[in-house]
Order: structure tokens, then sequence, then C-alpha cells
RNA sequence: GCCCUCAUCGUCUAGAGGCCUAGGACGCCACCCUUUCAAGGUGGAGAUCAGGGGUUCGAAUCCCCUUGGGGGCACCA
């Protein structure tokens, strides 16, 4: 049942690339949406010229895209138009908004242009701090008379507009935190919503935006309580009902302060990168300061939608745990149809050969072949390479250490490997199947007076360079007869060589 | 300095006065399975519910204080 009435939106700023903080709000208003049939929304927040870039913005768009939270209302994903009614959804787009509601609020007073300039701010700042008070804006552009205002502006001086706080407690009741009240007297005094270039800031953007989309709930980081007193300020200032809020607990880093990227992995494109799931992703930071309350930690998308409950949502922050998230990506992945699984590989596999650290890339046929055997080994897609790519690579690299078994010596290695290979050599290849390889084997190891386990190992390090495979005789299989062969040459080669 | 705020195993959490001698999951340890590595199964260690006062027949759950942590105080968002 749709609800028109609820609207929230996801409002980044592109100064970076896409904030793993950011895409859990982004989450969570989604999940709210989503739950209670609202609608929502993606406005860009590029105001901070300076720095902000576009390449940014794409990143946030398909970084969110990616993710499978989609938006209704904002920009294209794809480059297309903006899709919506409320738009433009690029405050870039919105100046004569701002530069309108600006004036209204010029008009009745509720705001005035301030000629203070950056050093006589600095100095008031300086003497604050000196005295150990709160820094704030001392107003001595509040209260200028016409002329006096006329006497600056005739000098040349370009003055930024700045908001009336007036004084008394501003409160709310948040839909996580309960309620909060904040006196005026500590919001820093009289702040500035428009630079003198006529440029908007922060605080005066998201609220004209908020207020003319009509966002019914804002949905975002603690790290906003105390900006909402003066939005509240502001709504009422331009004569629009205030929206509900809701303050999100923060993700830290493992010190516990907000996550940030000196102590952390920020980026949300660099766990793509590392080949983590959208479901895992999604599922991780879900549960990233809520909980459905039951014991389900593997819940799909649909499932967290239909359970998701604000009033469930925690106040204390949550560290950033990687180990669960692997954790979960494997579930996941484990969880993923074959040929979805195959799909998902193929960048990765294509990535891993560009940069030459394998030779060649598999195609699907081989990949599925390989699916039961390495599927449930991998946390995360890009550890494919790392877990098989000897089977695509040319030449691997077996030193004499590794290629002696722990309780071997080289020369009885050198022999297992001379017979195990003659063995393989004279095999049926018709019947080169992991069934069938293993019996003769095991045979070889007993005739021999060997633990199967040492010879395994050692024909393991050899076709494959490592001592952690998938299972040796599957492996055998997947490197076909004359590889394996030839790697075993190339092992009893080293061997024989003086170290 | 000022304002706001939070507080259950190492971590993510369940818990909305008696069901709690506090449950689950990750991680860790052991065992089983086993050719290595995983996955899976079983079991275990791990939280005097930050501390102290109340309220109550009864508190992890309600109130107060203390302590500790976090967030915020821009012509950034």
């Amino acid at each position: 049942m749709p609800d028109p009435t609820i609207r929230v939106r996801i409002a980044p700023s592109p100064t970076g690339p896409l904030h793993i903080g950011t895409a859990r709000t982004a989450l969570f208003n989604f999940l709210f949406a989503r739950h209670v049939g609202g609608t929502f929304i993606l406005r860009i927040e590029d105001t901070d010229v300076a720095r902000g870039s576009e390449a940014y913005e794409r990143d946030i768009l398909e970084g969110l895209d990616w993710l499978g939270i989609p938006w209704d209302e904002g920009p294209d994903p794809a480059g297309g138009g903006d899709v919506g009614p409320f738009g433009p959804y690029r405050q870039m787009q919105r100046l004569d908004l701002y530069r309108a509601a600006a004036d209204r609020l010029l008009a009745a007073d509720l705001a005035y242009p301030c000629f203070c300039t950056p050093e006589e701010l600095a100095a008031d700042r300086a003497a604050q701090e000196a005295a150990k008070l709160p820094p704030r804006y001392v107003g001595r552009c509040a209260r200028l008379t016409p002329d006096e205002r006329a006497a600056r502006l005739a000098e040349g001086r370009r003055p930024v507009t700045r908001f009336r706080v007036r004084s008394g407690v501003v409160g709310w009741n948040d839909l996580v935190r309960d309620r909060i009240e904040i006196d005026t007297a500590n919001l820093g005094g009289d702040f500035v919503i428009l630079r003198a270039d006529g440029t908007p800031l922060y605080h005066f953007t998201v609220v004209v935006d908020d207020a003319a989309m009509e966002i019914s709930h804002v949905i975002r980081g603690e790290d906003h309580v105390g900006n909402t007193p003066k939005h509240i300020l502001l709504f009422e200032a331009l004569g629009h009902p205030v929206p509900e809020f809701a303050h999100l607990p923060l993700i830290l880093n493992p010190d516990g302060t907000k996550m940030s990227k000196r102590k952390g992995q920020t980026a949300l494109d660099d766990y793509r990168a590392e080949g983590f799931l959208r479901e895992g992703l999604v599922n991780y930071l879900a549960y990233l300061g809520w909980s459905p309350g039951t014991e389900e930690d593997v819940l799909p998308l649909h499932e967290i939608v239909a359970r998701f409950d604000l009033a469930k949502v925690h106040k204390g922050g949550a560290k950033f745990d990687r180990e669960r998230l692997e954790w979960l990506n494997g579930q996941w992945i484990r969880r993923l149809p074959p040929d979805e699984l195959i799909d998902r590989l193929r960048p990765f596999l294509e990535r891993a050969a560009a940069d030459g650290r394998i030779d060649r890339v598999p195609d699907d046929e081989e990949l599925r072949a390989l699916l039961p055997i390495v599927q449930e080994r991998l946390p995360t897609l890009a550890a494919i390479v790392d877990l098989v790519g000897f089977l695509w690579t040319d030449t691997i690299r077996a030193d004499r250490t590794t290629l002696v078994p722990k309780r071997w010596d080289a020369a009885t290695t050198s022999e297992a490997l001379l017979a195990a290979r003659e063995l393989l050599r004279t095999h049926d290849q018709v019947t080169w199947e992991a069934d069938e390889l293993e019996p003769p084997l095991r045979a070889l190891a007993e005739s021999h007076g060997w633990k199967a386990g040492d010879l395994f190992m050692a024909i393991r390090v050899a076709v494959t360079g490592r001592t952690a495979t998938p299972p040796l005789f599957d492996t055998l299989v997947a490197l076909g007869p004359e590889r394996s062969l030839a790697r075993l040459d190339a092992a009893t080669e080293a061997l024989a060589e003086p170290a």
C-alpha cells in the first residue's frame, strides 16, 4: 500500500568516492521507504564546488545503483535526465530557489547581510578560544542600520547572508533517540546561509530542498544531531512544516571513533573491487545498528525490508567488523546459483589476466566444472585467483623447500614424484576423473610404505605450487593429464638442481 | 571550553520488571569429517549486563549520580 505522504532522501555530496557510511544511510532510508510504501529520493548536494567533482558524483550514483537500492526520484544512474516531479535533483541547478528563499528571509528581517571580513571572524574566534568560550558569531552586523549597510555596500564590500537565530529552546522527538532539546544559545550565533557570491551553504540548501521536495522523514547520521535545531529554525522561518527526524548511530573504526579513511577502508568501491557481493554488503550494513530481533543472520534484502523498523535502530555506534563481513559474504557466495556466480567471477578473472596474475581466462564451461570445489572456498570473488589461479598460469613456481613434505627428504620426494608421474602417464586418459585417479595413487603409496597424505602433498605442491588447494584429484582433473605430467616433470627437475 | 549523546561477551547483537544461573552470530579453542585448505557438524572458553545509589516482593530492563566513550560547535557537507 503506497503512501505518497512518506518521502525520504539520501543527499550525498560529491566530494569523495561513495562512503560506506553514506551507503548505509542510503540503505536505511531505502528500507524505511520500502517498508512503509513511501518514496526514496536521491539528491546531489554539489554546492561545494571547490571540493566536488563530477567523477565523484558518477562514483556515488554508480555505487548506489550497484548496491541494488534504487531511488524513485533523482538523477538517472544511466546518465539520462532527472526522474521525478520535484527536480532538478542537483543543488547547483536549484540556485534560484535558494536565492528566492533567502530574499524572503531578508525581506522579513529573519536574515541580514553581514559584512564581517574573514580576518575579523578569525580574530573573534581566537579571542573566544583564549577566553575558553565556545566559538560563536558575535553579531557585529546583526543590527546595522540601512545607512550603515548602504555605506558598506558603497565601499564595494560584498556581504554574506546570515540567518537570525532566535533565543529559546528547540526540540524534536527523534524517531530513534526520543526527545532531544537544545538551547539555541549553543548554536554558535547567527549562521551564514549564503556566501558573498550568492551561493548557498549546506544548512540552507537542505532545508529549502527538503521543504520543496516535501520530505517527510529526515533519516541521517548521528553527526547531524547538532545541526537539527538550525534546520528546524529554518523550516519555521520558511513557513514549512518540520519533518520527522531519525538519527542513525555511526559506523565506527576499530578504536571507536567515527569511521574514517585514515583508520579504515571507507570507499564502497574498494569493497566491491575485493569481490564483496552486494547481497553480503547490504546484509552486513543493515545489521550495523539494527537487528530483526530474531536469530536469522543471513537475510535477503526483501526480507530485511519486511522486518525493518526505525524504532528498533540502536542509539550507540557500531564498530565495523571486517571478519563478520567476510563470513557473511561467504554465506552469500555459497547461495549464488552457478550461472550467477560465473557471471560475477568473470570481471575478476579478466582483471587478473590484465594485471598478468594469470595467463588466460577460463570459459564458462571450465568455470562451471570448477564450481563444486571452489564455491565453498571463496570468502570473496577476487579470492578465486588466489585459490585456483595456478590453473590458468603457464608456469608455476614450486621451490624445493615447499616441494618436500614435512616428514620427507628430497630423495624420497623425487622418487615419489617420478613414480606418480609414471602411474599417471600410463593412466587411461578417458577415465581421467577424480574417482579413477585416487585408488591407484593410494595403492602406490601403500606399496612403497608412504603415507598417502605425504604422497598427495608432494603431488599437490608439484602441480599447484602451493600447500593449500582444493581437493587434489579434482585439481588434477581440472589441470588435465598433459599439464599435470609437465608440472610433475618440472618439479623433479627443480629437486634435482643443486640447492 | 561549551552543547548533544551513548553504555549487554574481543566484535555485531537478543533482551522493552519476573521466561536471564543473560540467548544467537563472527572470531578463538577442541573434537568429528578429511589427502591439504575450506565448507559442514558437535562441544568449549568468553559479559559480576561500566560503577554506585535508589524505586520494587523482584531490575540488564525504571529513576538519579559518577565514570568512560562518541558526535558536534566553518563563507565543508
